[in-house]
Order: C-alpha cells, then sequence, then structure tokens
DNA sequence: GCTTGACTTGACCAAACAGTCAACTATCAG
DNA sequence: CTGATAGTTGACTGTTTGGTCAAGTCAAGC
C-alpha cells in the first residue's frame, strides 16, 4: 500500500555516477538530488546521510554490474589464465571507452572511494572492504584452478589474490591519475607473468 | 624588508597531515588554518585556494622528505634487488608505526589525493603527476641495473617501473582501505618475485 | 470509492563554508 | 631612528551545506 517510487534508485544511481567522475567529497546531497531529480525532502526519506546512500549504492552496483560480470569472466568453464586476461582485457577496453565517452579515465569507483574514506565513515569503509574482498575470491580460485591445472607453480593462492588485486587496483589509479587507458594496455601479459606463468603459456592464453 | 614568518610552512605541514588524515574534499580552510595556528586571512595572503596550497604543500614534502629518503633508499652504493627489498621493508615498517600512532593505516598521501582529485583540481593533479613520474625513475633506474646485473631476466624497464609502482602503491592503497598494515608484510619478496628474480636470489637479497 | 500509508514538495533553518578587507604590527634596509 | 613593506588580525559578507517539517499527492488494498 501507499504511493510507489523509484525515487532511490535515481538517487542511488546519480550518487555513484556524481562520485566516480568526482569524488565522494566533492559531491552534495544537492548536487545528487539534482541528478537524479528528486528533491532534498525525498532523499531523506530514503536515507539517512550521503554515508548511507553510498553504502546502498555501492551494495546495488556490486549486484547489478560488479558480480554478473566477474561470474561472466570468471566462469569455470574457461580455463584459469583465460580467465584473468580476458577479465583485464576488458577493463582496458572498458577505460578507453570510459575516456571516450566523460573525457577522462575514472578508474575503479570502489578503490577510489575506499581510499579516499576508509579513515573517516567507517560505514563506507566497511563496506568497500566487503566488496574488495568478494573480488578477492574470484581471483583466488582462479589461481587454485591455474595450480591445479600446473599453469602457474604453487603459491599461497589467498596471499597472491591480494597481492594481484594490488597490482589491478593500482595500475587501474594509475590510469586515473594519468589520465591515461595505455597504462592497462600490457595488464593481461603482466599480470600472467606476475603469477609466475611461463611466457610460452602468457603467448598461447593471449592469442586465443 | 618587512615582518617575517613561517606561517606558510605550518599552513603547508598542517595541510599534508590533515588531508593524509582525513582527505582532501574533508579537510577545510577553517581546518588547516586551526590546525596550524595561522589565522584566515594570513591563509590568503600566502596561498589563493586550497588547491594552491596542496600543490606547494605536495611540492614541500617531496623536496623534505620524499627525495632525501628515496636517494638513501636507492643509493646507487647497493645492489640493484637490495635497493628496493630495503625500501618496501621501510615502507612496511613505517605503515606499522603510522598505525601505532594514528590508530589507522594512512597509506600513501600522494596516491590517495592523486585518485581523489585528479578529474577535479587539475594543478592539483598534475603535481601528483610529475610526482609519480619521478618516482618510477628510481624504479626504472634500479631496474635497468639488475638486468645489467644479471639478477633479473631482461624486459622493459620503463613499462616494468611503471607495472611496479602499481604493484606497490596499489597494496598500499590496499592496507590503508583495509586498516591493515600486515598486507604488506611479504610486497618485498612479491615484488623482487614480480621483477623475475630467482627464488634463491629473493632469499639472500632479504636475508641480509 | 474510500481509507491507509508511502512518497513528494517547497519553504525553512542554523551551521559551515570560502573569501574579503581595513586597520594594525613587527621587521629589515638604509 | 625611521620609513617602507611583509605579515597579522578579527570582524565581515554572501553562499552552500546538511537537515527538518507540515501540508499535499498518489496508488494499493479492502
Amino acid at each position: 500500500m501507499g504511493r510507489t517510487s523509484d525515487a532511490d534508485i535515481r538517487l542511488m544511481d546519480a550518487a555513484l555516477d556524481l562520485i566516480w567522475e568526482e569524488s565522494y567529497g566533492a559531491v552534495s546531497v544537492d548536487d545528487i538530488c539534482t541528478r537524479a531529480g528528486v528533491k532534498k525532502g525525498s532523499f531523506y526519506h530514503f536515507f539517512k546521510t550521503k554515508a548511507d546512500l553510498a553504502v546502498a549504492a555501492l551494495e546495488r552496483m556490486w549486484l547489478t554490474e560488479t558480480k554478473p560480470q566477474l561470474d561472466h569472466d570468471f566462469s569455470p568453464s574457461l580455463n584459469p589464465l583465460q580467465r584473468l586476461a580476458g577479465n583485464l582485457e576488458r577493463i582496458y577496453l572498458y577505460q578507453i571507452d570510459v575516456k571516450k565517452q566523460h573525457g577522462k579515465v575514472l578508474g575503479c569507483p570502489v578503490c577510489s572511494v575506499g581510499s579516499e574514506v576508509s579513515t573517516q565513515e567507517t560505514d563506507v569503509g566497511a563496506k568497500v572492504c566487503e566488496i574488495y574482498s568478494r573480488k578477492l575470491r574470484y581471483y583466488e580460485s582462479m589461481i587454485r584452478d591455474a595450480i591445479a591445472e600446473g599453469s602457474i607453480p604453487p603459491c599461497d593462492a589467498h596471499e597472491k589474490a591480494s597481492a594481484l588485486a594490488g597490482l589491478i587496483e593500482g595500475l587501474t589509479t594509475q590510469s586515473r591519475i594519468m589520465n591515461d587507458p595505455e597504462v592497462l594496455k600490457n595488464l593481461p601479459a603482466t599480470a600472467l607473468g606476475f603469477l609466475g606463468a611461463s611466457p610460452e603459456s602468457v603467448q598461447t592464453t593471449l592469442s586465443r
């Protein structure tokens, strides 16, 4: 019963877009409301604070975008190294497209927001941490499969996954700072090499 | 002639501290003035805007802290892999200390600020970019020396340096987000392995 | 078709904000 | 000693900000 609305969804989408394009701190509640076409009273009907909205928006992004994409890219139907190579190639092409659309490389919103607010907005920080950890599981499982398959030397999969995430997020951040997607061009090959894949298997994996 | 002052230096130090602890967007001109013990009128006597101050503060940090430290860590008097290992070990121990002092892992201010403001404050973004590039030169020269010495396989030193910086900054950011310095514990070994150093040379490099 | 309750609206408030200024003060060079 | 000048101060302005609210609107379920 009662009136129906998609204002909360419009607010989440607007918030994520703006925060991605600018930054968490540079975006005001008014900015978000204007972009979403929602009045401030409605904002506070759905969310207690900007941080509250950010948490909801991040979780929504995970559910509607990140998770489906990762499920596709890291499907066990592919061989482990191809999963990673495909995912990283897609990230590279995506940032090229983002630069075309927005005029700027925008990188990864989860990472940017996390680094910005982790010491301040604890709820947002916790949500970022959660999403980051979920991503790590995809890497970890891929690494375990690659070891089992013999395509990379044995190692601590959890630790390697964390370092791999560092490499990926670090270069993505670098491409945002430098505003240059080409920083990511060799990421697939670099990442495979980092995992210890032989130069030949890197070659064959990337040529598919 | 005229009155002397160190207010500009106090402002730069205060700004850098606050921005490091919180974020660029979360810190106001009033906050900076209060921490520096300077009145707002004096702030605007020395700097046009917060962005202007940030640029000056970053350059000052480079000159008084980063550069001397890098010159020490990457001194050609050490063998190339030891330079990197020593530098990364120091970063790890430093973040442990920062967590003790501030209660939180704060990561690298250049990288955090860069990721936050690169799309908005172009002057600050350019300065971050400049400092980032200067850091890359240390990595690049170390990599070239390591190749010449035969301790790592040949590669494009510039590209490898960029990826190495991604790995280091990425894991540093991860440790800030997770508020856990232990993320950086194996960074020395991980980075040496990433460069292609043999397990034995990693072992001997780290045991010194 | 009417009641209930979720949603909307625009006006409103106090606090925080960036930025200005004229009057004041300390210091250095001559 | 003194004048020119760099630096200081606190009070000021206008704007943006987060946040509230009472009155109004609309749709679902009975």
